[in-house]
RNA sequence: CGCGGGGUAGAGCAGUGGCAGCUCGUCAGGCUCAUAACCUGAAGGUCGUUGGUUCGAAUCCAACCCCCGCAACCA
């Protein structure tokens, strides 16, 4: 069995705001059909995310509610745990930033770029709120706009001209938090030193990016072409993890720093759960696994460049015996590199009327929305058919309403219904004996081979379009052969179209169980399917795969096996 | 001249040098096993604009126009 290590890294849902629509369309979707996928196959995976619950818009709200921002994140966390569970949505590890091992690793990893020279301190100026004795992020720092004259500007960027502004641009600054004037302080930082990184950066992405989706590629490159500048790793916050030396008590680390080592972190926590604590060096170390990072298209620099370049800057400590001795991390035995992305399939954005999804109409527009309403196979088919991989994409219900009932009812659904159906009430409620049709069989194999090929490409939207060509396939067969005659005349030609009939519909099943799991499962006990192997149960129901089998084949289904009554697979939505 | 993506039928999109395609919608027909579902056919496009390269351009090159994201503190 020649199975694959598969990394997989999500993007870390930020624990203040529920999961919106924008995030199933960017990555949480995807990220698990390629999963799901992916343990069928029989290959070793772990994927990992978490919750990132630090940072001033978490403090800030937190305090908005009057309540700690550990209890804001806790809940923030729960809710995200029981939005993935509805959705069918499943890691090997999903934790957050708050625990003990996260802490550690993070400033582990941190003191290594400092020991290698990667980090420096430094001084910039920053708004102080004297009243709430807090220093100010740009955006809550709030002025006249220098190129507009509009008295509502935001130190980030302007929303009346949409210029981008730094604080201190702005005319009569006040601060948003006590509307008191702010003061312009000295603070001293850590800085990542990217420009000391840039020509090993260059490198990799000139070797290995071939593969990326093109605007990443681009996107990437094009940072680099402008110049890399170093970049504050530090904030002047109390809330977060510590920058680990000696008269910085007071200051945290960069949350977007931060964040992106919980993908380690992760790992580790993983081979901690299942008390294999060296099991993470499997798939960090072992330079036959790939790693995929899926993230929404915002987060490209942090995962192309900022990311890799810490990963870079670390794996020096593998060549330094003083520091191979004194930064183990936990679990750690072999003195080998970390591996670096392989591919970064971040998706673009979803709109929502010609617009961005923003503060004001994320809203109305929830994971958990979607799924109250259509339920998790749904979702899932519609952020498969529709994600936005290479430009952005309008999002509407109506479109929701109209791929259900054209697609997965008119097409997958329907097939389904009537091959049962007719199998339930013209053969004795048994799949009848009969031979294959070359032309199905043809079919199914290379409907096999080619969505497995397009899901391991990440063409997650042309997988589904091929299983959909499938079950057009399958529709028009039924049609051209039309048992519903043969059934009076001549019922061994019936048989033979319900047999291969039969097989389409198993062969749909198995091609959807990464995209529609749950009508997948319920099919299967239409099919009277009992004891099958499936490694995302096993991974529900035990926490863990340990078995490496191929289920991503087509297994007939035998003549004579008695099937139950059948039920619809997804309703039609009227109105 | 900041960086990048996109512009193809009414809508949403595929298509990187060889007869302009797919899904939905519209219209006509067929079928009655099936969730008014399925199957067939038709109408519908100066491929953003202009110029160039080529036997041949949606595709390559140049210039321009329009839309979107980003612009290093939106996590």
């Amino acid at each position: 069995m020649n199975s694959e290590k598969i990394f997989i890294g999500v993007s870390w849902p930020y624990a203040s705001d529920k999961v919106h629509l924008g995030h199933l369309a960017g990555q949480y979707i995807a990220c698990d059909v390629f999963a799901r996928y992916h343990r069928l196959k029989g290959n070793d995976v772990l994927m990992v995310s978490g919750s990132d619950s630090h940072g001033a818009p978490i403090v800030l709200k937190a305090e908005e509610r009057d309540i700690s921002p550990e209890e804001l994140v806790k809940e923030s966390h729960k809710q995200i745990l029981e939005t993935y569970k509805n959705l069918g949505l499943l890691y090997e590890n999903y934790t957050s930033t708050t625990t003990q091992n996260h802490k550690e690793v993070v400033q582990n990893i941190f003191l290594v770029l400092k020991e290698r020279g990667y980090l420096y301190e430094g001084t910039s100026q920053q708004y102080y709120d004297t009243k709430v004795e807090r220093y100010l992020p740009d955006r809550y720092v709030k002025g006249t706009c220098p190129e507009c004259g509009n008295t509502d500007a935001r130190g980030d960027e302007c929303p009346e001209c949409g210029a981008y502004l730094n604080a201190d641009d702005l005319i009569d600054p006040y601060s948003t938090l006590s509307d008191v004037k702010p003061e312009l302080r000295d603070t001293r930082h850590f800085y990542l030193d990217l420009k000391k990184l840039e020509p090993k950066l260059d490198k990799w992405m000139k070797e290995s990016s071939d593969n990326w989706r093109k605007w990443v590629r681009e996107f990437s490159k094009g940072w680099i072409k402008i110049g890399l500048k170093p970049r504050e790793v530090t904030r002047d916050m109390e809330f977060g993890i510590k920058v680990p030396v000696k008269g910085w008590e007071d200051k945290v680390i960069y949350v977007w720093v931060e964040a992106v080592i919980g993908y380690l972190s992760a790992s580790i926590e993983w081979a901690q759960n299942i008390n294999k604590p060296s099991r993470w060096e499997d798939f960090w170390k072992d330079e036959n696994c790939k790693h995929y990072y899926f993230i929404a298209g915002g987060n490209t620099p942090f995962h192309t460049i900022i990311w890799p370049a810490e990963l870079m800057g670390y794996s020096e400590k593998y060549s330094d015996d003083t520091l191979w001795e004194k930064y183990k991390l936990p679990g750690e035995t072999k003195r080998e590199e970390l591996n670096l992305p392989y591919d970064v399939p971040a998706n673009k954005m979803l709109l929502y009327k010609g617009k961005k999804i923003s503060k004001g109409t994320v809203d109305m527009l929830t994971a958990d929305e979607i799924f109250e309403k259509y339920g998790a196979d749904l979702a899932r088919f519609f952020f498969i058919r529709f994600a936005p991989e290479n430009h952005d994409r309008e999002f509407s219900w109506e479109d929701v309403v109209a791929t259900n009932n054209n697609e997965l009812v008119a097409n997958i659904g329907n097939f389904v219904n009537r091959t049962l159906t007719f199998t339930y009430t013209k053969f004795d409620k048994s799949v009848p004996n009969g031979s294959w049709d070359s032309d199905v069989r043809e079919n199914i194999d290379s409907a096999f081979k080619e969505v497995g090929e397009y899901v391991e490409g990440v063409k997650l939207t042309k997988a589904l379009q091929r299983v959909l060509a499938l079950g057009n396939f399958a529709n028009k067969y039924f049609n051209d052969r039309a048992p519903w005659v043969d059934v009076k005349e001549d019922e061994g030609r019936a048989r033979d179209t319900l047999f291969n009939a039969i097989q389409l519909t198993n062969a749909l099943r198995i091609l959807l169980k990464p995209f529609t799991p749950f009508g997948c499962k319920r099919l299967g006990k239409l099919l009277n399917i009992k004891d099958e192997y499936d490694a995302n149960d096993v991974l529900v129901e035990k926490g863990l795969v340990e078995e490496s089998i191929n289920t991503w084949v087509y297994e007939e289904i035998e003549g004579g096996r008695e099937i139950v009554k059948p039920k619809i697979l997804w309703i039609k939505i009227e109105d």
